[in-house]
DNA sequence: TCCGCACAAGATAGCGCTATCCTTAACTCT
DNA sequence: AGAGTTAAGGATAGCGCTATCTTGTGCGGA
């Protein structure tokens, strides 16, 4: 009895299972990973055992075993961004649900950290992986390649790709702000961004672009490489009122960025939307409740996590997505700050 | 040479590494492990072996094989909260640059959730814990003391206990809330609190007792069980201001309520700190923007972090702590809004 | 010179599972 | 009835490492 528990944390093993349930190790194995020849009577028997001893299956074992593991790889740019939290937490839950366990990495936005985190967590025998956005290094890309486990991008669409992926179009997310700025009467704009990464680009381009298309003046931007704050966005602000005391309309590309306009214009004794208006990006929790409210983009990143999950644990179910690129769409929610 | 390969991955094995460096496997182990018993020559042949193949260990076989990870679980309530992302970032710092990995899991401020967590994290075999808070069920302390790991408990400070811990006393805090407040000349006090763990009640508790010593009326409280967020903090102002209307000093157990009141008060044209003043907790990014900026108690969760895990690769360095309980203060931030 | 000792390096075994055969028994079909 | 078929359950081996024991080597002291 006690040669069968675990020497080091006094667990009991599947061997203790499998003697109580009086069948052999393997059967009891099976038992419990629903291989379906198994005997019904045998799987209770073996299910019961179990439970009364509290056993739970050694990880490292299994995967040492079997060469696999039940464990996903999630890489997000950043902890301290609520977005990615958000869409962290419905993957989660899909994943747990299933069995499988996730293993959470972020990498500040820097995609060679983002390389090393993926080199480190191939070594966990991952059994699928999901990744935030596109803009993974070629060595990056290779690995992943090599490896050729599934996995299925988060926020961006895969363009001309195989590559599973599940977002919106961040394009047509900075298009549609600049339609609804022009059609409340703005002119003058700003794009004010900061944390550049692909996606905040493709928002400025579509914006831009559509302010092109209407025959109106480029955008006058404020782009910082520092992560978007509420701090960071009193600074852009004090410095557009200072440079373009004229601009009518600001998209900024993310939320907190606009809460700290916000707070400053209202220091400064700015009106908003009278003289100025806003839009952010993402609906974070509180713009709802700024005042005055935010307008912004209500991006659905549980929606994106929950769906990529499904994609990946179909996937590894292996079935085939009829289409790969995967739009779940964004919603202008707009309030009165334009 | 193929047959050393790992069978899933393709990647090199130690016997590869072994191999190139015309050594043992086991030496090749040792090498790796800086076990100083190796020949400092060998060493190096190894190292270089191993670099030049590309070599990352597996860990489910240095788990399997020694009963012991290199992995850290790390336990927080809430991803959503700021408060533990900052200082899960510290701890990761920490334990990375010493080679260890961190597991992190979380169970929405849920106690027997957290129990499943430790029964199932314990499996991966970790080498010690750094968990949130004092407020274990009793079957999840047992499990803590049973299998005998090492751990430090963060944010709160354990009392009449060995078990080492890093905070600050949550009951000062309250109580220096308290003492600020009365000396700006606020006389009718409430605490509006939400998602109402040990902490948040014990800053309660000091602030109510200060009050109490200052021979004041005890403070009004508003609490819901709900996380705390701007929304609730919207709905808890109004309901305050609805039966309460001549509170002058608000103490919040979060600064998101207490941005959430602000602007519900900037909505409803209470003047703020004229009529009454708001003291939030934490220093979230952002209260030293939000109009008027928030007073607010500065929480070192990083230092907290950082300090939690540097103990823990003490202990795991087999040293033991003159302290088990160590006190690292908060800073009062006093500003406009009181 | 020989013995014993210290110590570095290797041989061996096994961690707790699962992949892959293999056995056995029940059944089907000609 | 006998060969062939199927399927359930077990025996065996091995995943990639490390704990532990064993061996070999060099050295000092009697």
């Amino acid at each position: 009895m006690a040669k069968t528990r675990n020497r080091a944390t006094g667990l009991p093993t599947l061997a203790e299972v499998a003697e109580r349930a009086g069948v052999s190790p393997i059967t009891a194995s099976r038992a419990l990973r629903s291989v379906p020849t198994v005997d019904p009577d045998l799987v209770d028997r073996v299910r019961q055992a179990a439970r009364s001893l509290g056993y739970v299956p050694n990880p490292a074992a299994r995967t040492l075993a079997s060469a696999r593991s039940r464990t996903v790889v999630v890489l997000i740019p950043a902890l301290s961004n609520h977005l990615f939290i958000e869409m962290f937490e419905a993957i989660e839950t899909v994943l747990r649900a299933r069995g499988f366990e996730p293993l959470l990495g972020h990498y500040q936005y820097d995609a060679l950290e983002e390389e090393r985190l993926i080199r480190t967590f191939l070594t966990y025998q991952p059994c699928g992986l999901l990744l935030t956005g596109f803009d993974q290094t070629p060595a990056a890309t290779r690995l992943l390649t090599d490896c050729g486990l599934p996995r299925v991008h988060m926020m961006e669409l895969g363009e001309e790709t195989e590559i599973p992926s599940v977002g919106f179009s961040q394009d047509e997310a900075g298009t549609a702000v600049a339609w609804h700025l022009i059609s409340r009467g703005r002119r003058r704009f700003a794009f004010l961004g900061a944390q550049l990464d692909r996606r905040v680009l493709q928002r400025r381009d579509g914006f831009q672009r559509a302010l092109l298309e209407a025959g109106m003046q480029p955008a006058v931007e404020f782009l910082s490489p520092d992560p978007s704050s509420i701090a960071l966005g009193c600074q852009q602000f004090r410095s557009l009122r200072r440079d373009y005391p004229d601009i009518d309309a600001i998209f900024f590309c993310n939320d907190d960025l606009a809460f700290g306009a916000s707070f400053e214009a209202a220091r400064m004794g700015v009106p908003v939307p009278r003289q100025i208006a806003f839009v952010g990006f993402n609906d974070l929790p509180g713009a709802n409740e700024l005042v005055p409210r935010l307008t912004s983009v209500r991006t659905p990143r549980a929606e994106i996590g929950r769906v990529a999950a499904r994609r990946l644990l179909a996937l590894l179910d292996g079935e085939t997505l009829s289409q790969p690129a995967l739009d779940i769409g964004f919603e202008l929610m707009p309030r009165q700050s334009s």
